[in-house]
DNA sequence: GAAGAACCATACGCCACCGTATGGAAGAAT
DNA sequence: ATTCTTCCATACGGTGGCGTATGGTTCTTC
């Protein structure tokens, strides 16, 4: 691995973040994880905090960027069923915004946790409102798909349930009002 | 607050639980709450973590006392719909759900965490096969229809959704497949 | 190849929280 | 009133994680 610059440290950061939450984000933890120790940590960062932030904001990227390439798709249905598609293929992602949710005491978190979560919303609203639902409807329906989306990463964990349904993508495009063959709703 | 039972001390935790997580319920901020020093707690108990689990107890009977109410209910809608109005005028339950979960690494929590969840989507998905619906169609509504119920709580945390939305209620059965005037699926 | 910069290891102090030890106050029993 | 039990306060030791201090090693630059 050979020296480090500050970008390792948040990866090394948001992959301890993503599996077992901000608690795991410790200084110590993760310069064992990247095979150091806690001496070359506060070279590159004055303190856990600014680790913690750095992981935030690259994660804030990723999003940024899956949303941007998600915008070169015309037809609002295919947008969003590759949106659904690329959410469930990542698990990581549902872990980590499970985690920053759970650890919204702290404002940063918060923040970043409310900002990805209506930029993601947004996208998806946005979609069914070209699919001519109105804005209360789509507004109500993405809140229950997306939360679905983070409550069944929830229950995966506890293994509550297997694994996600293989019915998922179109259950829940079903239920967001958008017409999918084979799954009609009710 | 006079003198104080064991049981106090569960509540308490249990409240110090919905609150702020399994961190929050640490000796010395619990017994604060209970406006007494830990000298009191380990007369009660023998260590915390012993709290935790007579929290978590108290915490999975509240739930199976609900549950026993439910089951008087004979028509599978109305049953339906009084879980979903209890369940949401009660936002404490779900920010305890979501804190067990996250506390899921502690296999006691999990444990907890995940016969409380069979429990409940056990009971809805009753419901839903009374309602004529087949094993697995059932299955994967309650998973979507519990996992909204844990999501939207987790978008309220943060704020993203101001409040459950008013239609909430409907929208979920309709979405479990449940016949609801007014609010048909499509 | 020497000097400076970049990067890292070790050792230490600090704080929060857990658990223990010990004595004291409040209630019940006689 | 005294004794026993129940309940609680205070004081202390132990541990884990954060942050600092200090010195060492590797890379770069001239």
């Amino acid at each position: 691995m050979g020296r480090l610059n500050a970008d390792d440290w948040a990866r090394a950061a948001l992959g301890a973040l993503a599996e077992g939450g901000l608690r795991a984000v410790a200084v110590e933890a993760v310069a064992a994880r990247l095979g150091v120790s806690k001496g070359s940590f506060y070279w590159h960062f004055a303190n856990r905090r600014a680790l913690v932030e750095a992981a935030l904001r690259l994660w804030e990227s990723d999003t940024e960027a899956v949303i941007a390439e998600l915008e070169r798709i015309a037809d609002p249905t295919r947008r969003l069923r590759t949106l659904l598609e690329v959410a469930l293929g990542e698990p990581t992602d549902a872990a980590v915004s499970f985690w920053l949710i759970s650890g919204a005491d702290d404002p940063a978190v918060a923040d970043v946790a409310r900002r990805v979560t209506d930029r993601r919303m947004g996208v998806m609203k946005d979609a069914l409102r070209q699919l001519g639902q109105s804005e209360e409807e789509a507004r109500a329906r993405v809140v229950a798909g997306y939360g679905s989306y983070l409550g069944v990463a929830a229950l995966i964990r506890i293994g509550a349930v297997d694994s996600v349904p293989a019915t998922f993508a179109d259950q829940a495009l079903a239920e967001m009002g958008v017409p999918v063959e084979g799954f009609g709703a009710s």
